[in-house]
DNA sequence: TAAGATTGATTGCTCAATCTTC
DNA sequence: GAAGATTGAGCAATCAATCTTA
């Protein structure tokens, strides 16, 4: 049996899942009434978005939105049954996909990343202290770096 | 259109995005694996393993554990499915269910929680700095409390 | 009329199996 | 055989509508 969290450690673990919680869900909410867009489906469209040039490979875009391989097709699917993405061959490699943006999804990025950006600001940086952001940052980034590091790749 | 997030600002989003994705998924899986548990069905065993005598009204149990009533409705089923919970009318008012532990639901939470305990340990304690943890303990608490401010209760 | 809770249809996710190219 | 990607079945979550008691 694995030594119980004090109380601190139980406070910390607390705040930090009902945080992951209640943020994701309240930003998912809010895209996904503005635009209908899930809080996956925007990052998915904002990673195409913010590289240059004929978009990225799924496996690519999968590792940077943090979703699965499987999961990426199908939020593709639909991306691309509403119009705002595409699925391209890969020069080069003619296993490899590329999903790329259209007219339509960049136009949708735009949009959406307002109703982002003003959710992120509201419930997160702003209801954060200054003088937390830099050890809240590097904090996380250390467990971020943790789960990173053997993650296995699905 | 909003201004949009500076290098500081993103750099915080993208840590607690990442952060919170890849902590949930990876203790889902950990307990999912080991005991066939989901971790909001773990949370749901373990309010109820916290409080004292005839468990807990389904709409108590669906805020402490953070999801939405619906949802909590589902996950009881399956739990009582499984032998794990049962529901009991509530004494005074007859609108009310309490979910209520089994003796097995209680030898399954104890299992579970040491698996939970440990990746807790592993994954956010360990990983955590620590003169980062009262930062990101208190930072966190300020989002937690806006969030719950006007959260709209479905 | 409001609060507690459920229902069921729709939609989305997961997981193992599959297909193709390297 | 391994990597890129998809498929589809099975399962879980969401949302609006419903039911019951307060």
């Amino acid at each position: 049996v694995a030594r119980p969290l004090n109380e601190v450690e139980q406070a910390t673990w607390r705040v930090v899942l009902s945080a992951s919680v209640l943020l994701v869900e309240r930003l998912d909410r809010e895209l996904q009434e503005a635009h209908g867009l899930s809080l996956p489906e925007y990052q998915v469209l904002a990673h195409l978005a913010s590289v240059p040039g004929r978009g990225l490979r799924m496996r690519e875009l999968a590792d940077r939105a943090l979703v699965s391989k499987s999961r990426l097709t199908h939020v593709v699917n639909r991306l691309e049954a509403s119009g705002l993405a595409v699925r391209e061959p890969c020069a080069g490699d003619r296993r490899g996909l590329n999903a790329v943006l259209t007219r339509r999804g960049q136009r949708m990025v735009q949009l959406a990343a307002a109703t982002h950006v003003h959710g992120v600001r509201r419930h997160l940086i702003e209801a954060l202290p200054r003088r937390d952001v830099v050890a809240v940052t590097r904090g996380l980034s250390h467990v971020v770096d943790h789960l990173l590091t053997d993650r296995t790749r699905c």
